[in-house]
DNA sequence: CATGAATGAGTCTTCATTCAT
DNA sequence: TATGAATGAAGACTCATTCAT
C-alpha cells in the first residue's frame, strides 16, 4: 500500500525515536524500527540514508536549538544581568524545551551512546558547571576553596540529571514548570548553603 | 587473605568487570573478555554458564550485600534512631561501599542495561525516596502537601546519581568520603530547606 | 544530424556509458546512474527494460557493426588480395573505430564482466588468431609447427589488448592513427620473426 | 564433522582462490565460499578475518615474493650484465614465478580490483617500461624519439599481459618454458626492429 | 513521461553459544 | 581444564526491480 511520503516519514520518525528511547541507539535495531512502522528496512533506507541519520534527522535541529540557546545564556551572563532574573528566564526557556520536546531531549540526554550526541550530555554538564554554578559561587564569596570543586561538578551533574528525570516522567505543563522551579529554587538555595 | 583456588576464574571476574564497565553489559563481547583474559572464548564457558551468569557471578553477592545493607536502614528507621545520628552511620557506610566495591557498584547502577539488574538504579532510587527522603519531610512537617512529592523523587535520583558520579571520579578514599559528606549536608540542607 | 528525438535517452546512455567505465558493469547501480543523470531510477525504467537492456543498447549496434566488420575481412581474406594492402585497410578499419566509438569499445571489451557480451573479446582474440595471423603464417611457410600455435594465440591476445591500451590512453586522432600504425608494424615484424 | 584445523583452513583456501580467480574478488561472495568449502559462512571468519585478510593469505606472500623478484632485477640491471644473460636469466624466474604459483600469480594480476592488489599489475608494468624496455631502446641507440614513447608502453603491457595469458593456459611446465623464452624472443626481435 | 513507494534477496560481518577432543 | 571447530541468528546496508499515481 502506497502512502503519501511525508506521512510514513513521519510515523518512521516518531516510532524509531521511541524505539530509541526504549533500548538506546545502539540496541535499537532498523528491523525492529522497520516492523514497528510496518514496513521492510529497505524502504526506511529511502527515506534516511543509514541508522545515524535517522537519529540525525531527529536530534539534529533539536540540538542546534538546544546550543543556540545555551550559548545566548553564556552571552547574557557576561552582560551581567542580575543573578535572579537570568535564572527565571533560564527555567523558563528550558521548561519550554522539556515541554515541547522531551523526547528529543531524553533521546539526546540518555540514549545516543555510540553517536557524535554522545557527549551532549556531559558537554552540558561541563557548561553549567563553569559559566553558572562556578560563577555563581564566587561572585557571593572570593575564598576561592579548591575543596569544592568537585561539590559543583555534582551538583551541575544533579541539575541536569534532574532535568532528564523530569522529562521522563512528564505528566503536564503546569506541573513541568513547577518541577523545574522547584528545582532550581532548590539548587539555589543548597549552592548558598555551601558557599556559606 | 584470598585462597587462590582458581586464580584464572578470578582473572575472568576482573577482566569482564573491567570490560563491562567500559563498553557496557550488551556491546561486550565474550571475545573481547577472552583475548584481554588470554584464554579462549570456550573455555570462559567452562567456568560461567553464559554471559549473563558472568555478569551475575560479578555483581550477585554484592547485590545481595548492598541490599542487605538498604534493608537495615528500613529497618532501623522505624526504631526511631535520631536522625542525625542515623544519616551519620548511612554516609559511612555508603563510603565503605564505594571505596571497596566502586567497579561494581558503577556496573550495577550504569552498565547494567539488558540483564536482570537493569532496574536495580531505580529501585534504589524508589527505595531512598520512600524511606528516607520522605519519612525526613513528614517528621518535620505534617502538611503532606502532594506538590511535594515529585521533587523528593528529583531529589532521591540526584542522590543516587551522585553517588554513581563520585564513583566514577574516584580517586583516593578520603576525598570519597569528604565527597560522600559533603553530598549529604548538600541535600540534607536542600530538603530542610524545601520543607520550610 | 541527430535528431534529438528523445533527449533524455540519450543523457542515460552517455552517463550509464561512462559509469560503466567507470566502475565496471556490475559494480555500476542504477541509483548511481540516475543520480549523474539528474532522473529517478524508476524512470530509467521507462526507457530500458533493466540493466543489461541498458547495456544492450550501448553496445548493440556497435557490436554487430564490429561483428560485420569483422566478417567482412574474413571474406576478403579468402579471396586473396594481397596481404599489405589488407592490412593497411584494417588498420585504417580499426582506427575509425576506436576513433569514433572508444567508449563502446573498451566498455566491450574491458568492462563487461558478467553480462552476454563478457566473452566478445575472447571470440575477437580467436577470430584474430584464427583467421588472420595464422593464415599470415601459414602463407610464409607451410612447417605446420604445433609449437608456435600458441604464441600465435598469445601474439592475437596482444594485438588485442594494445587496441584496448590504445583506445584507454586515446588523446587525439592523429596519434591514435600513428600507434596503430606503429602496433600493427611491430607486431606484422614480430611474426615474420617467428615464422623465419 | 570436526576437522583438523589447517585441513580445513587449506580447504578454504584452495576454494577462495578458486572462486576469486571465478568471478573476481568483488562478485565472489563469502557465501558462494562457504557454500562450496561445505561449511558455514562464520566458520570462515574463525580462519579469516574479513574476505579481504582471505585474499592477503593468498596473495601476502606471493606478492612479497614477486616484489623481491623484480627488485632484485632493478638492481642487476645497474650491475651492467650483459642483456642476454640478463634476459636469459628474467625468463627462468618468471617461469619458476608461473609454474608453481599460477593461480596467485593469475589471481594478483586479473582479479583483485577493489583491493589493495588492484594497482599491481599496472605498477609492475610500468616497472617493464622504465627499467628494462626503455632501458635497452636507449641502450642501441641514444636519437630519443618522444614517438616512441607510447609504443614502449605498450610493448610493456603486452609482455606482462602474454605472462597472464600464459599462466591462464598453462598445461604443463616444459611448454610454459617454452612459451616464456617465444614470448622474451619475439618481443625482444619486436623492440630491435622499433629501434633500428 | 515521471516519480516516490515498496520489496526481497543479497552483501559482509559479529555474536553468543555448543560440541568434540 | 582447555580449546579449536562449528553454527545460526542477527546486525546494517545495497541493489535491481516493480507498482501505483
Amino acid at each position: 500500500m502506497q502512502v503519501p511520503k511525508d506521512e510514513l516519514k513521519e510515523r518512521i520518525l516518531t516510532v524509531a525515536t521511541d524505539v530509541f528511547l526504549e533500548r538506546g541507539f545502539e540496541r535499537a535495531s532498523m528491523r525492529g524500527i522497520a516492523q514497528k512502522v510496518g514496513t521492510s528496512v529497505s524502504n526506511i533506507y529511502n527515506y534516511f540514508k543509514n541508522k545515524e541519520d535517522l537519529l540525525h534527522a531527529i536530534l539534529g535541529p533539536f540540538c542546534s536549538y538546544l546550543n543556540q540557546l545555551l550559548n545566548q545564556f553564556i552571552r547574557d551572563e557576561s552582560k551581567g544581568a542580575p543573578r535572579t532574573v537570568e535564572i527565571e528566564h533560564l527555567a523558563k526557556s528550558i521548561g519550554e524545551v522539556l515541554k515541547k520536546h522531551r523526547n528529543e531531549f531524553l533521546l539526546l540526554m540518555d540514549k545516543s551512546q555510540g553517536t557524535r550526541y554522545e557527549n551532549f550530555k556531559s558537554n552540558m554538564i561541563q557548561l553549567v558547571e563553569t559559566h553558572i554554578i562556578k560563577d555563581h559561587l564566587n561572585h557571593r564569596e572570593n575564598s576561592g576553596r579548591p575543596k569544592g570543586t568537585f561539590m559543583v561538578h555534582i551538583i551541575a551533574t544533579n541539575l541536569v540529571e534532574a532535568l532528564v528525570e523530569i522529562s521522563r516522567h512528564y505528566c503536564d505543563d503546569d506541573s513541568t514548570d513547577r518541577n523545574i522551579s522547584a528545582l532550581m529554587k532548590y539548587h539555589i538555595g543548597g549552592i548558598e548553603h555551601l558557599s556559606s
